[in-house]
DNA sequence: TTAAGTGTATTAGTTGTAATAGTACACATC
DNA sequence: GATGTGTACTATTACAACTAATACACTTAA
C-alpha cells in the first residue's frame, strides 16, 4: 500500500504524506477506511514509529485522517474540504510550472502537445 | 539583478542558479555579459562567496557560463546547449506536474482553461 | 613590477532538518 | 489485565546548506 524510495531526495515522512493524499484522490482509500497503525506500518516499511506519526500528524492537519488514541487513524468521513485543499495547492503548483515555461520561452503549443498527450495516456498513470 | 529570499526552502546557490537561468532566458543577460564577480555579489546579497561560488560552478557545468580566473565569469557565446537542456529539463518537471493533477482527479478542461490564462497574460509574467 | 581584482581550492566549523532510538503515557477493546 | 492503538518527550546520529578563514593562480592596469 506504502512504498518508501530510500534514494529520493523527498523526506520519507512526505512520501508517505503524499502517497496517502493520491490514495484517497484515487478512492482506493475511501472515507472512513483505517490507514495501517503507526506501528505496523513502520514495521512493513522498516522505518522507525516516529517518522509514521510526523507524516499521519500532518494528514491530520490537512484534513485528510482523523487520529484516535487507542483506535487509529482513519480518512475523514467528509473529505471534502482535504480535496479543495489538495486540488487547490496543486493548482498553485501547475501555475507555478506554466510560468517558468513562460519565462523560459517555451511555446504554448508544445505545452499543450504535451498536456494531451499525458491526459490522452491517463489509464496508464 | 539578484535578490535572495532567505525564507525559502530552496537554497541560496539554487535561487542564484534559477535567476541566472531566467535572466538569460529572458534575454536580460546575454552572451558575452559577464556575470557579478563572486567576492562583490557575495556582499551585495550579504551571504557567504563560498556560495556564489557553488552557484557559479553549477552554472558552468550546465554549460550556461564560462568562468575564468583573473577575469570573471560571462555568459557563452554559444548557449544553445544550455537552452536545450534547460527547456529539456523544464519539460521534464511539467509533466511530472501534470501526471500528478491526473492523478487527484483534476479535469482536463480545468488544467488547460488556466493554461491558457497564463499564456493569454504573458507581458506581466 | 606592483597592486588590485578576478576565479579557484581547501579545511574547519555552525546550523537546521530528517531520521533513528528508547521510553513513557493515555485510551480503546477484548 | 493484556494487547494494540495514538501521542509525547528527550537524546542522538547523519547529512546538507552555509559560513569562515586562508591561500593560490591568473588578468589587468597603474
Amino acid at each position: 500500500m506504502f512504498q518508501i524510495d530510500p534514494l529520493s531526495r523527498m523526506p520519507v515522512y512526505e512520501q508517505i504524506i503524499t502517497q496517502a493524499e493520491q490514495l484517497v484522490a484515487r478512492e482506493i482509500l475511501k472515507p472512513g477506511d483505517p490507514l495501517p497503525s503507526v506501528r505496523s506500518l513502520s514495521i512493513t516499511l522498516g522505518i522507525n514509529p516516529n517518522t509514521i506519526q510526523k507524516a499521519y500528524s500532518e494528514l491530520d492537519r490537512r484534513e485528510l485522517t482523523v487520529s484516535v488514541a487507542g483506535k487509529g487513524c482513519f480518512v475523514r468521513k467528509d473529505i471534502s474540504s482535504f480535496l479543495f485543499g489538495l486540488r487547490t495547492r496543486q493548482m498553485a503548483r501547475f501555475e507555478e510550472t506554466v510560468r517558468q515555461m513562460i519565462s523560459f520561452g517555451i511555446p504554448l503549443s508544445v505545452v499543450e502537445n504535451s498536456l494531451h498527450k499525458l491526459y490522452a495516456n491517463k489509464e496508464e498513470a
